[in-house]
DNA sequence: ATAATTGGTAAGCGTATGCTTATATAAATA
DNA sequence: TATTTATATAAGCATACGCTTACCAATTAT
């Protein structure tokens, strides 16, 4: 783990609370305290999910006095809706058997290749 | 872990193993031993992730004499696409500084107890 | 019929994860 | 100045994770 260590976003959201930690920032700065006050945790375990969305740069953190604000940074969330919605074409007209699913991908290929039948 | 359960569909995308076999059966059918082959690991360690995947609903199966044909369900990646895509709006007009946040802060706390000024 | 192929399951193992409590530090407050 | 507050970090611990090998069942090929 160098310095230039970047954890994997899928992973860090792969926790219900950091889920929850990004929803709650996702709508206003938060300082630390006031995040743990919605959950049934302690404090450390917050700082540690939220060191944890730091290192995959999904919260950026600023300290104001003793206090630390947390902020969304919503480009790695970004990268998120575009992974799964690489696959929107899937779930547009929906597979639900087998022979359909071969069926579809055999249509996408004519219409690639439209041009030339 | 009862019939019913249903494995969270975060945690499954999580492993980069898993994505991959959801990529590689995103574009077509597959058996677990033609999956298996873009692996470096065992074929127990890829029927157990598909296990994982089916238990999520990421992935349909179907046996088809002694193989067994993997499907992507598109529906759970849409849910995915889903959560991260509701913070869309924070990546349109992007909040960048945080003393615009106090400001606005300042402003509430102004309004809350201005009267009492 | 026998052997090979496909794949599922169990046991075991090393490592990662997510929490706790204890302790330390810096900043605000009395 | 002494105390409280906000946070970070370390150590420890129980559990989850992801892999391996060993084994079994069912299907296909020889």
């Amino acid at each position: 783990m160098t310095s230039e260590y970047r954890r994997d976003v899928f992973q860090a959201i792969a926790d219900p609370t950091r889920r929850k930690i990004i929803d709650l920032i996702s709508q206003q700065p938060m300082n630390l305290k006031t995040i743990a006050e919605y959950f049934d945790i302690s404090r450390p375990a917050i700082s540690q999910q939220i060191k944890i969305l730091i290192e995959c740069g999904l919260v950026e953190v600023k300290r104001v006095g003793r206090e630390t604000y947390c902020t969304i940074q919503p480009g790695e969330l970004k990268k998120i809706a575009d992974w799964a919605g690489q696959y929107a074409g899937l779930w547009e007209d929906r597979i639900d058997s087998f022979e359909k699913y071969v069926n579809k991908l055999h249509t996408k290929k004519n219409k690639k290749y439209g041009k030339f039948k």
